[in-house]
DNA sequence: AGCACGCCGACT
DNA sequence: GTCGGCGTGCTC
């Protein structure tokens, strides 16, 4: 007679408050198995939390268990905690674990032949020996590297790594988003060859799913490895981690926006704590919340003021744009920066500016009556391509031919305001007709036209970048001379309590993209606003006021890290629904104690996808209280964000 | 989330 | 009389 046994199971699918069912299997099964099971008439992939004793309500039969070995136990707890603490499902936690595609069949691909690896020749410098000594002699979970653009972060995480591998442990490499930083992704694989598992989103469901494999395969080894890749691959099953380190912390992609709406740096400590393992994090420009944590010792701090190449960084120029007369050739572009690019490119070196919009231009505007041109969809102002002699909504795609005349007014004096990159780049080749140009923005990115472009870059073929966001980030180009931010403003006035923050990021980071090679470079920065603390702190590279700065305001209005934040989202088909509903849940919170309800109003997108969205902002010095309203929302309508990174 | 059941409008 | 709208409710 055979034995039944119970078990626990979360479904990894989404099931509303079911979360833990209960199944019967002959099979005797670890904590830890990927199983599949019936749930209605459903086969869902679930993982065997316990065994459990029989329960008074009939079970079914787990369906089979894959051929695979239990998920290691630090995960396990790792999903208990992100549950817990995001306030999610278990079965979305255990989700951001499991591959996709984990039941399809694949075809076999012999591994390709790799080299054995050697860490770089050269020898370390005084300043990185230094910090490999701090995070050494440091007791604390979590080191944070402020190292400036060009300091050589890659080279310290690349000995720590080696360290830990020599300790037969795994290492965990998170980098913001590796197309952007396929530098640092090949400086590993040259350095540990074949222990080196890097995944990205670029690889297809069959490669990441194979890549998955060869992590659990190197857990039942007992194969250290090192796993490098995006924020989902925090999640990797490895054999004895010891370091996890997350490049470019302050980056916005660590932190997922839908979901499961996990951040990356508190669930890398978790991991970190309950594996062993130490955590380091590295920045130039590291989060104000971060350096708060290291000022009062919670993390430990390294600063690194060099570059490898001991050129300083240069003073950024601020240039006011108020100022008419310094636009004499162009509308866009002063004549101080144009004569600077002009010099750069006769001197046989390059120029990069940077401009954060797309399109042609901004929007349309009549100078008759004011009216702007918006999407009836999104009600946001639309953009015009004049490639296309369209207008396309950056939201929703909503696309629609250049009117002539005012829909308002009927006026024919219509006006395109702002430069996006093609109109930065058509003024460009007006006004140095012989310059080589090359303009590199989501409209023109693919992997393909990436890479061509990075190499005509280092070759010399191009003489002048435009780009938006994209150039910014980790393009080591070691002759770009000059570097030129067309409009530094247009993230300083957002409504949003990271504005400042994301401008000092932004400044600094385009401006690193100068001086990394033999020479200094120099740094224009165009703007409405020169006498804003972000801008002249980023000009100046002088992080420490700016985030002393920052702190004080953010304490004084209370946002994080002096108050943990809620942001609470309702949907609905009308707005009106969407106030009443938004407005009579704010009312209820406002009578609760320890914690501060602000609004309801509408979101920064207030209609999304044909439906009304409308926000209420919890503040609270305690955070359990945020979760529990987390737990508890009134419908599932409300979606709630914990320590959300921006409250647009 | 799916996928049921369930109770009211326009069709052969 | 039936097909079907998507409102509520459950999934071991």
């Amino acid at each position: 007679m055979e034995t039944t046994r119970y078990y626990l199971v979360a479904p990894v699918t989404y099931l509303g408050a079911a979360q833990r069912l209960t199944y019967h299997s002959a099979l005797e099964l670890e904590a830890g198995r990927i199983v599949e099971a019936p749930v209605g008439r459903r086969q869902l992939l679930g993982v065997v939390l316990a065994a459990s004793p029989k329960p008074a309500f009939a079970t079914k039969p787990i369906t089979r268990a894959l051929a695979l070995p239990p998920l290691p136990s630090d995960l396990h707890l790792l999903a208990d905690w992100m549950a817990d603490y995001y306030a999610s499902p278990v079965s979305s936690a255990w989700g951001a674990m499991l591959p996709a595609g984990l039941t399809r069949k694949r075809r076999d691909k012999s591994d390709s032949e790799i080299s054995p690896g050697h860490l770089p020749e050269h020898a370390l410098t005084p300043e990185q020996n230094r910090v490999l000594e701090e995070i050494g002699a440091s007791s604390q979970l979590c080191h944070l590297i402020q190292g400036v653009t060009g300091s050589g972060k890659t080279r310290i995480y690349l000995e720590l790594t080696a360290q830990a591998l020599a300790r037969n442990q795994s290492v965990i490499v998170l980098v913001p988003e590796i197309i952007l930083t396929p530098q640092i992704v090949g400086a590993f694989e040259e350095a540990f060859g074949p222990a080196v598992l890097a995944s990205h989103s670029k690889l297809t469901e069959a490669e990441r799913h194979r890549v998955w494999l060869q992590a659990m395969d190197s857990v039942t080894q007992g194969t250290p490895r090192v796993i490098v890749g995006p924020r989902s691959c925090l999640f990797m099953p490895v054999s004895k981690l010891g370091l996890i380190v997350i490049d470019e912390c302050h980056e916005s992609t660590y932190k997922q926006e839908q979901h499961l709406r996990y951040h990356a740096l508190p669930t890398a400590a978790r991991r970190a704590r309950i594996a062993g393992a130490k955590l380091v994090l590295g920045s130039a420009t590291p989060g104000v919340v971060e350096v708060q944590l290291a000022g009062v010792g919670r993390i430990s701090y390294s600063k690194i003021l060099q570059r490898v190449n001991n050129i300083p960084q240069s003073q950024g120029k601020i240039l006011d744009m108020r100022n008419k007369d310094l636009f004499t050739s162009s509308k866009f572009i002063t004549q101080q920066l144009l004569s600077a690019v002009e010099d750069t490119v006769s001197s046989g070196r390059q120029a990069l500016l940077y401009i954060n919009r797309r399109g042609s231009a901004s929007s349309q505007v009549c100078s008759d009556c004011g009216h702007v041109t918006t999407c009836p969809n999104c009600l946001l102002p639309l953009t015009f391509h004049a490639d296309l002699l369209r207008f396309i909504c950056h939201h929703c795609n909503f696309r629609m031919p250049a009117p002539a005349i005012c829909p308002e007014c009927n006026g024919s004096d219509l006006r395109l305001l702002g430069g996006g990159t093609k109109r930065i780049e058509d003024e460009l080749v007006r006004l140095l007709p012989h310059a080589r140009i090359a303009r590199l923005d989501r409209d023109s990115a693919t992997l393909a036209h990436l890479k061509s472009v990075y190499s005509q870059l280092r070759q010399g073929k191009i003489d002048i970048l435009v780009g938006t966001q994209m150039i910014a980030k980790g393009l080591d180009l070691p002759t770009v001379d000059t570097v030129g931010i067309i409009n530094a403003d247009t993230m300083l006035h957002l409504p949003d309590f990271t504005a400042a923050e994301r401008t000092y990021q932004l400044i600094s980071q385009v401006s690193g993209r100068a001086g990394r090679g033999d020479r200094p470079g120099q740094i224009f920065i165009q703007t409405y606003s020169p006498d804003h603390p972000a801008i002249t702190a980023a000009a100046s590279s002088d992080f420490d006021s700016f985030a002393a700065r920052e702190l004080e305001a953010r304490r004084l209005l209370g946002y994080p890290p002096y108050v943990y934040l809620l942001k609470l989202t309702i949907r609905a088909s009308s707005r009106e629904a969407a106030t009443s509903a938004a407005e009579k849940y704010a009312a209820a919170l406002k009578r609760r104690t320890g914690i501060v309800a602000i609004g309801p109003a509408p979101a920064f997108l207030e209609i999304q996808r044909g439906s009304y969205h409308w926000v209420i902002t919890v503040k609270s010095k305690n955070r359990p209280l945020l979760t529990e309203i987390a737990h508890s929302l009134p419908d599932p309508h409300w979606t709630a964000d914990l320590d959300p990174i921006n409250l647009l």
